[in-house]
DNA sequence: CTCGTGACTCTTG
DNA sequence: ACAAGAGCCACGA
């Protein structure tokens, strides 16, 4: 699909979000490319910065490339972990996902 | 038009 | 595994 506002970025990276189901995880370059937008990973983090917290996308599902998110967003991030973990993703030793296992594969 | 900003990604060392 | 630098695109001032 040939987006491109910012709104309708968002909408469809919403979309795009809420489609992953719960034992998977995505990256915000893998979002975006599935948008058939390969650069946009910035754009798509800044539009789950716009969710609110009362948003039914689970944004939590959604790692960086390492399988780990940036501290600078992180307010609880335990929140994240137990989410995850709670739906059966396990973390590595280091503290980040094994995407090798848990990335969605659409 | 130029500059700054942003939940990112990739390549190096 | 971690840190730093460069690249990337859209938007507001």
């Amino acid at each position: 699909m040939a987006l491109i506002n910012q709104q309708e970025l968002y909408i469809a990276v919403y979309q795009t979000v809420s489609e992953i189901p719960a034992g998977k995880v995505a990256t915000y370059g893998q979002i975006a490319k599935l948008l058939g937008l390969p650069t946009y990973a910035r754009h798509v983090g800044f539009a789950l910065s716009n969710l609110d917290s009362d948003s039914s996308v689970p944004w939590y599902r959604v790692v960086n490339s390492q399988g780990k998110t940036h501290p600078r967003h992180a307010g609880q991030p335990s929140f994240q972990k137990e989410r995850l973990i709670e739906e059966g993703i396990e973390f590595n030793k280091s503290g980040r996902i094994p995407l090798k296992i848990y990335q969605w594969c659409p």
